[in-house]
DNA sequence: GCCGTAACAATCTGCCGGCC
DNA sequence: GGCCGGCAGATTGTTACGGC
């Protein structure tokens, strides 16, 4: 007798492994492979499977016929940075791979340059190129022995030698460091970008009109999120002239505005 | 090395017959 | 009718092996 589980349909090895279309073995290395959980356990040698099971191996076995993705890696996307991601989802955005920002990269103004190149074309140093590669903010691709730089790397270099031009310089304590804070809040902000997108589109629109929206959406939520941060840093310099006129202890904008 | 597949022993399940 | 034991088949996890 399947164990109770509110509307969950629990299933046996082998309705599994004809609902799959999949060998038990095969279904056992994926478990023991971590790519799907495992099953409830009733006793030492019954296991009962749910509607999750058969919809990872389905998933495993489209990315392996459509994507020729190897089981690494497969397992990596189904993780999905936090496994919030339905099937489904996870589907789409694997199939957004190379369709988004294709146009851009066909065709750069830039021509890609090796570090060197780089470093005596923007004035970025050696040193800030190694720290921002092994932050994972540029991301060079080999060509043969040479690693040479894109365009966004080129204007992220541009972009930092303007910085330390308008002041924030290194001996100031604008270490290129600093970046990693934007990056990680970005990291974020995208994962749960992502999510909304995802939940929203997935199964409504075909993946080139996703793919296509995500490209056109891209440069207006960057020109959206430049006044967001504008309007944020004028919000804080006013919250502090503010509450600094209050008697007592130092305003903290964390707890409150 | 990756991706399964096959074989094996252990254990469970379901059926049947015997007994009370 | 209900309980128990025996048996065959099903299912399990583990491990060694094979094809590409």
């Amino acid at each position: 007798m399947p164990p109770k589980k509110s509307n969950i349909k629990m299933m046996r090895m082998k309705e599994l492994t004809a609902a799959a279309g999949v060998p038990r073995g095969t279904i056992q290395f994926y478990i023991k492979e971590g790519l799907i959980p495992k099953p409830i356990k009733q006793s030492a040698n019954s296991a009962f499977y749910t509607e999750e099971h058969l919809n990872d191996i389905l998933l495993i076995k489209e990315l392996q016929s459509k994507r020729f993705l190897p089981l690494s890696v497969i397992k990596e996307v189904m993780m999905g940075g936090g496994g919030k991601l339905s099937v489904n989802e996870i589907s789409t955005l694997v199939e957004l791979d190379g369709k988004v920002f294709s146009n851009i990269e066909e065709i750069p103004e830039l021509k890609p340059l090796t570090a060197k190149q780089l470093s005596k074309q923007t004035g970025i140093s050696l040193e800030d190129i190694k720290i921002l590669e092994d932050m994972g903010i540029f991301t060079p691709i080999k060509k043969g022995t040479k690693k040479l730089y894109g365009e966004d790397d080129i204007r992220f270099a541009e972009c930092r030698v303007k910085a330390i031009q308008v002041g924030l310089t290194p001996g100031l304590g604008f270490h290129i460091g600093f970046a990693k804070i934007h990056k990680e809040f970005i990291r974020k902000l995208v994962d749960e970008e992502s999510k909304v997108f995802l939940r929203l589109l997935t199964g409504k629109l075909e993946i080139e009109k996703i793919a296509e929206i995500l490209e056109a959406v891209t440069p207006i939520i960057n020109t959206m999120l430049g006044i967001m941060h504008k309007k944020e840093i004028e919000n804080t310099i006013k919250w502090y002239v503010l509450n600094s006129k209050a008697e007592g202890e130092l305003p903290d904008r964390e707890k409150g505005e």
